[in-house]
DNA sequence: GTCTATAAATAGATAGAC
DNA sequence: GTCTATCTATTTATAGAC
């Protein structure tokens, strides 16, 4: 339960950079092959043995660099909504109108899904778990990538003639068609299967647009 | 993998109806506690000597009664999409126009995610394994439910000028927010802790309205 | 049908050699 | 830092008494 002190001296600059330890490409792979088990499995359902397995890293190295199956799912989460976090402060510091900046916020977060694509799985499954794992780093990431999209909308609101709505119901139908959409692949691709024409067939681009018209007509009063 | 066969004679009437062989009040206590326990862990972390215990049912009972924890989850999964599809039907069968079946698919949405408050989370955590445990029933309805909505649209299109718009992206846009609504309470509980005022204070009502609205938006054109 | 006790397998975590 | 071998706890599933 104490935060591990990030092992600061006593150690000369080696040929790796910040990877926590890990050999060059070791994290990499790690963090890979684990995001790929948890967005299947879940979190109880993963196998460190699968993982080290598939990321070709010895099992006990994983144990030595992190504390605990639960201290790896962590980083991986912290890792991840950083990410997304990144692109929507690009997004936020522009100086484009808070029509621009919407549209962008949309297709920040359908970038980050694809550029990550175990990312909307695992995030649904948090949400699932009421959000035990996310630690108090990553929930400040959380909520701040939500105040940008209030902050836009604010200055939307008073500048720009936005209707004014609450800000987490836009969040919510920004968010919530588009983690659907690029976490329900599987299902999709089986529904269609079952005899529902068209459930696998319909693009990213489709949607990201789709969303970003509905996030639109939200702010401009057109419903 | 041999469908069981549904064990017919040889058992004469007994007190109980259609309980599955368990004792009246027993089924129902087992399927909500598995329910919340799937709900809460996922089908991995969900642990059966914890649902025997919650429902107050011996574990062994359950083996008998079920083939597998694997079974179990199925039967409460098929269960719980009968009963979204059942208030599908009842929607789809009604002689209201199509805007108001629109209103009222929303609505039966919400009221079977409130029935079962297991489900928003149950069905994330499915949607985010793929699908996998979906049995060839339950995904029979599932696809039926998508497909009242697309009777409803098809219809609208054609006596009621509704827009011509992708069916899937309608459905999208409206279990999407719902689902994340329902399903992320305990995280918005804790992102209101992290300093997101108002996460954790929508109502149900204010949601399903605002669904309602960008449904009907859609389909009118007027984005 | 219902229970207790337990078999059998899985998987998180670590000791200790190198 | 990295590996093999293993300890230990957990947990699905069932045997067998009643």
């Amino acid at each position: 339960m104490k935060k591990p002190v990030r092992k600061a001296a006593g150690k000369a600059a080696s040929s790796r950079r910040r990877t926590g330890g890990l050999q060059a490409g070791s994290r990499e792979r790690l963090f890979a092959a684990a995001a790929a088990e948890f967005a299947a499995r879940g979190f109880a359902g993963a196998n460190v043995d699968r993982i080290a397995r598939a990321a070709h890293v010895n099992k006990a190295m994983i144990y030595y660099h992190f504390k605990s199956k639960a201290a790896l799912y962590q980083e991986i989460l912290g890792e991840m909504f950083h990410a997304v976090g990144e692109r929507i402060r690009a997004v936020a510091a522009s100086d484009a109108t808070p029509q621009q900046k919407l549209t962008q916020f949309v297709a920040a977060i359908a970038e980050a899904a694809e550029a990550r694509p175990h990312f909307p799985p695992i995030w649904f499954r948090e949400i699932a778990e009421g959000g035990v794992h996310l630690g108090a780093g990553t929930m400040a990431e959380v909520a701040g990538i939500v105040q940008k999209l209030v902050a836009i909308l604010q200055d939307g609101t008073r500048h720009h003639g936005f209707r004014k709505i609450n800000p987490l119901l836009v969040h919510g139908s920004i968010v919530g068609p588009l983690l659907l959409f690029f976490a329900s692949a599987g299902v999709r691709e089986r529904l269609q299967r079952a005899g529902l024409p068209g459930a696998a067939q319909f693009t990213r681009d489709e949607v990201v647009a789709h969303v970003q018209r509905v996030t639109l007509a939200l702010v401009e009063g057109r419903m």
